[in-house]
RNA sequence: GGUGGGAUUCCCGAGCGGCCAAAGGGGGCAGACUGUAAAUCUGCUGCGAUAGCUUCGAUGGUUCGAAUCCAUCUCCCACCA
């Protein structure tokens, strides 16, 4: 029983460039398709830049179609210069490794590990001889055609070395390797990868005589222009030791208006009519339409029980901008009490004793030490700029000293701006 | 291999031998305004409580004094072969 997944991809908005409408879709209406989407472990963890690729692998399994998710073991060694103005530093053969593996457990939150393949291209690169190489495969690649490809015209510009110039050749033969080996007919990827895409449809067609499809997604921008999932602390990453669950779930809720409709569409399984309902709310209503963005995102990333916490410590924080549930909405966020009453979720910091003796211990010190600033000099500058609180008071002045007195029930609040907080106890 | 150009604080980029912790922009942070949004305006943006300390590709040198001059090295880029 197949759900019309092409359908479902256009409506939400996936579909930026593909090799052949028509026959796509009809394949895909017509049986379940194996067809994969590389990752490169160029990291220990993905981030919010890598989901819009999991997502549609995500629907497309749902429809009835088997992902295959190729870990770039190999070619991560040789590095994609597809959208990047300069070569990454080359990575060691161990990090790289160490990454495969890091990856593949997180995309197993997303997809249904169990009707999934997996593959390494470090496997079939490994025992692959360069003069072989060459015969087989880099005879069938015409430089003056790869010279137009855009990830290469920009690059040429700048510099692009001969290492960086094989991994369009190195990515075509993944698809046929995958089309030989497991039927696998799709391939998907984000907008830079068009041409390492219809670079493996090609070569497949002329290796294996198989007619094969490319897909690509579109690449996420915010309303200003600016590439999307990248915050003051770099990107947002999906391993809840890089990017906390809770700052996961703010990434979210701190969206841009004019974004939430389209975020929905692509990181949540909302019907698409609760979307435009959700993105179409006016003035603070808007606000819940971000705050279930925001739920439905974590729970997909980090589980349902993170997502509440998070939740809930937000709200509790800042509000809850629907606590009647007045919105309708399908997504279980409705069925959290805000009343759970006394939730506290905060990060804390525990001061040693001995600064608080005598006189207590310097507040800049002390935001300092708590991770709240990155050095005093920082904590020093928030306070002149109004910016640090204790106890929601603003502390006026940089030569304030904390006292056990200003414990409430050992632990007292502590603020750097108004979404940094630390429960600092003793 | 030859010749020329370059490497500056998170990024781009300006820097006269002393007035340079280093112009300007971007980004970031904070404040005001708000809706935990956007836009706008304001302040801050190497470390240090101060004295001071460490930074301008690396290492040495010249000088009272060097991001600025010299030598060597490393890496980039351009043109030629």
């Amino acid at each position: 029983m197949l759900r019309d997944a092409y359908k479902d991809l256009k409506e939400r908005g996936f579909i930026y460039q593909e090799t052949d409408a028509e026959a796509l879709q009809k394949l895909l209406n017509s049986e379940p398709v194996t067809f994969y989407i590389g990752f490169d472990p160029t990291a220990d963890s993905l981030h919010i830049g890598h989901l819009l690729p999991i997502m549609a692998m995500r629907r497309l399994q749902e429809a009835g179609h088997k992902p295959i998710a190729l870990v770039g073991g190999a070619t991560a060694l040789v590095g994609d210069p597809s959208g990047k103005s300069e070569a990454r530093p080359i990575m060691s053969k161990e990090i790289v490794a160490g990454n495969a593996a890091a990856l593949k457990s997180q995309l197993s939150r997303f997809i249904d590990i169990d009707n999934s393949i997996f593959v390494n291209n470090a496997d079939w690169f490994h025992d692959l001889l360069y003069i072989d190489f060459l015969r087989d495969i880099g005879s069938r690649f015409s430089v003056n055609k790869m010279l137009t490809a855009e990830s290469v015209k920009m690059r040429l510009e700048t510099g692009l070395s001969f290492l960086e110039f094989n991994y369009m050749i190195l990515q075509a033969y993944d698809f046929s390797v995958l089309n030989r080996e497991y039927g696998c007919k799709v391939q998907f990827g984000g907008q830079d990868q068009w041409g390492n895409i219809i670079s493996g449809v090609d070569l497949t067609r002329r290796m294996n005589q198989a007619e094969v499809f490319g897909m690509t997604f579109p690449l996420l921008l915010n309303s200003q222009g600016q590439k999307f999932g990248k915050t003051a602390g770099g990107a947002v990453w999906l391993d809840p030791t890089r990017t906390p669950v809770f700052d996961y779930y703010q990434f979210w809720r701190n969206c841009d208006d004019a974004d939430v409709g389209k975020l929905l569409c692509f990181f949540t399984s909302l019907p698409i009519e609760e979307i435009k309902a959700l993105s179409a709310l006016e003035a603070p209503a808007i606000n819940r339409a971000k705050e279930i963005l925001a739920y439905e995102a974590t729970v997909l990333a980090h589980g349902k029980a993170e997502a509440e916490k998070a939740y809930l410590a937000a709200c509790s924080k800042f509000g809850f901008s629907d606590p009647d549930n007045k919105i309708p909405t399908s997504s279980s966020v409705k069925d959290i009490k805000p009343a759970a009453g006394g939730v506290d979720d905060l990060p804390t910091f525990e001061v040693p004793a001995e600064e608080l003796e005598g006189d207590g211990i310097w507040v800049v010190k002390l935001l300092a030490m708590s991770g709240l600033c990155n050095s005093n000099g920082e904590a020093r500058r928030l306070i002149q700029g109004g910016g640090a609180y204790l106890n929601d008071e603003r502390i006026g002045a940089v030569e304030t000293n904390v006292t056990a007195a200003d414990f409430n029930d050992g632990s007292l609040i502590l603020k750097a701006g108004k979404k940094k907080v630390k429960r600092i106890i003793m």
